[in-house]
RNA sequence: GCCCAUGUAGUUCAGUGGUAGAACGUCACCUUGGUAAGGUGGAGGUCGGGGGUUCAAUCCCCCCCAUGGGCUCCA
């Protein structure tokens, strides 16, 4: 069933609910109730939040008001009107004020009468099938300064049968989750000494440390220079930056012989530093400026989410500094880098975002409408589909933001690409052109991965934990068939070692159906086994983490195998 | 920060107003195996932390911490 038409019976849905929720509620003052990313939500303002045994209740009543088939009429009316009809719901007529001058529709069915533009199902008895799934609290209006509501999430379907599709799926994504792969798997583990802040072992260290590398890699190949700032440093850098002003409360800070420090939350008033200490020519431009910036920020607890949302975290940042007229190229050129990465990680869809000039801004127009043309005509000549959020960009300049899937549809913010005309003012940064004279240079801000951590996860749900070769902590597992075969087993996984496969051994006095299935769940992409068959000849049976068996390898053929998926990988 | 839920063995989870149980894992022994769990036995828990009610609290009440799902905010 196409899209638009399992929103308008989600639409449906949410009043089919409504008036269930009143039926048991009467008291229940009425939000709003749309179409949800998925299925649908209605939110509600009661006296006490909706308990598990309610919403098995609310269910119940929207199954018998499905089967009482009542059709959906659409009625339209005038303010006046709606405000004597809603004169009992606040959060209606609170709309109603809104919609000065616009048509004011109402839909009924049976007894029931919400405001609502519409379109509808024609009846009730098209939600064939219908599941009542969390309640959460949501701020009326989407706003803190509001009352929260009580939001009740469902989701229904024109069968029964997907539904159930529905569910199983749902269920599947779940066991990907990235915190329950990091525990399975012994990658990352989190603890309340830190909060926010994932302790990374040794088995997540390899997977961090081969991203690093092909990181570091593509960054030298295209001119970056790779640099280290400090994690600490003093306040008067955050006076001159604008972050003490703008970014205090997401920052933590320090003392240092009663002098006042904070830790970064950013990278760029130190990489500014390093641009700063000598002249720079025209004929240096650009200037690329990389760093895997370990920065901390002081996200408020409820928002803490795994490897999703962090209070520290590494940003694989990077400055350009650059003129004017090279910063079309530049972002191309980040672009470009952008989908080499993306793509290296097994990810080729993304979505994107152009953000634009904010109510409250800095820099002139021209300069905003220039770096604006630019980030667009960048995108365009690349060939990229994007999406303009109006007046979302920050207050230093226009971005582009990457946005990559999660298991859970959701989608995070990766990838930035950020223009900024503040900084280089606020510093005094400059280099001296043709004319010799002192130029302001532009700013681009970029991460592309976005935070390690959060690439890791979403990285981690992408595969279900069966990372590609090249990115598996442990590359191949030698199972030795019975005690007899353990100094054969021990001789082979040397020799891959000693070419640089990882690689563990399992001689465990266990049945070799049992190591297999270990092995298997830890995700390992090559499984040798070797017992008498194989021992004789410098071979074993291999099996790949799809299941499939190929008997009596020899095992110097297999290591050259290996090597060369790695590196075509790469 | 706000709303809701959760926190019991290394892990996943049962459970009860009279201070705890399973499975897997771990350890020992038996078994020496041919591709997703071989068998037997043992050890292992101040039931997230702190208060309170009670003769008695893991269970009921309050506070705190953490985690998850949302809201708001963000990479």
């Amino acid at each position: 069933m196409e899209r638009e038409k399992l929103e308008t019976l989600w639409h449906s849905s949410s009043h089919v609910m409504a008036d269930a929720v009143r039926q048991i509620f009467p008291n229940a003052k009425l939000g709003i109730g749309p179409a949800a990313r998925e299925g649908f939500y209605y939110d509600f303002d009661v006296e006490k939040p909706f308990a598990a045994e309610d919403l098995e209740k609310i269910e119940k009543a929207m199954k018998e008001i499905v089967k009482k088939n009542y059709k959906f009429d659409r009625k339209e009316i005038s303010k006046g009107e709606a405000e004597k009809q809603f004169a009992k719901e606040p959060y209606k007529l609170e709309l109603i004020e809104g919609l000065e001058g616009q048509t004011i529709s109402t839909y009924s069915h049976g007894a029931f009468t919400d405001l609502c533009r519409g379109p509808h199902v024609q009846s009730t008895g098209e939600i064939k099938a219908v599941k009542l799934l969390r309640t959460a609290g949501a701020y009326w209006r989407g706003s803190e300064k509001n009352k929260m509501l009580q939001r009740i999430y469902g989701i229904s379907f024109p069968s029964e049968q997907e539904l159930q599709e529905y569910l199983k799926k749902q269920k599947e994504i779940g066991e990907r989750n990235h915190i329950k792969i990091g525990k399975d798997l012994d990658l990352f583990s989190i603890h309340v000494e830190a909060p926010g802040m994932p302790f990374f072992h040794d088995k997540g260290m390899i997977v961090l440390d081969e991203i690093v590398e092909f990181w570091k890699e593509e960054h030298r190949k295209r001119g970056y220079e790779i640099v280290t700032t400090p994690m600490i440093l003093n306040k008067s850098l955050w006076l001159q930056s604008g972050h003490w002003d703008h970014y205090k409360d997401n920052m933590f800070f320090t003392e240092i012989e009663e002098q006042e420090f904070a830790v970064k939350p950013m990278n760029c008033p130190g990489g500014i530093l390093i641009f700063s200490e000598k002249r720079h020519s025209y004929r240096e431009l650009p200037i690329k400026m990389a760093e895997l910036g370990i920065v901390h920020r002081n996200e408020r607890s409820g928002v803490l989410n795994g490897l999703f949302r962090v209070r520290k975290f590494t940003q694989d940042d990077a400055h350009i500094y650059c003129t004017e007229a090279q910063l079309k190229d530049e972002i191309k050129k980040v672009i470009e880098l952008t989908k080499v990465l993306y793509s290296a990680f097994g990810f080729n869809e993304y979505q994107v975002e152009l953000s634009t000039k904010p109510e409250k801004a800095m820099g002139s127009d021209e300069t905003w409408e220039h770096a604006t043309k630019s980030l667009k005509a960048a995108l365009n000549e690349m060939g990229i589909q994007f999406k303009v959020n109006p007046g979302e960009g920050a207050f230093y300049g226009p971005k582009i933001d990457f946005h990559i899937k999660d298991a859970l549809e959701r989608n995070w913010q990766c990838g930035t690409i950020q223009v900024d005309f503040s900084m280089p003012e606020k510093f005094d940064m400059y280099y001296i052109g043709e004319d010799d004279k002192k130029h302001r240079p532009v700013m681009i801000h970029r991460a592309l991965l976005g935070s390690l951590e959060r690439f890791f996860g979403v990285l981690l749900e992408n595969y279900a934990g069966a990372l590609p070769l090249w990115l598996s902590p442990v590359q191949a597992k030698v199972i030795a068939l019975a005690d007899r075969h353990s100094e054969y087993v021990e001789k082979i996984a040397a020799e891959m070692r000693a070419k640089g496969i990882r690689v563990e051994t399992d001689v465990r006095n266990e049945s070799v159906s049992k190591k297999v299935r270990e092995a298997q769940m830890q995700k390992i992409p090559y499984i040798l086994v070797a017992g008498d068959l194989e021992a004789g000849k410098n071979a074993a049976t291999i099996r790949k983490r799809s299941g499939e068996l190929e008997k009596e390898v020899p095992v110097q053929k297999f290591i050259e195998r290996m090597l060369a998926e790695i590196k075509e990988k790469k």
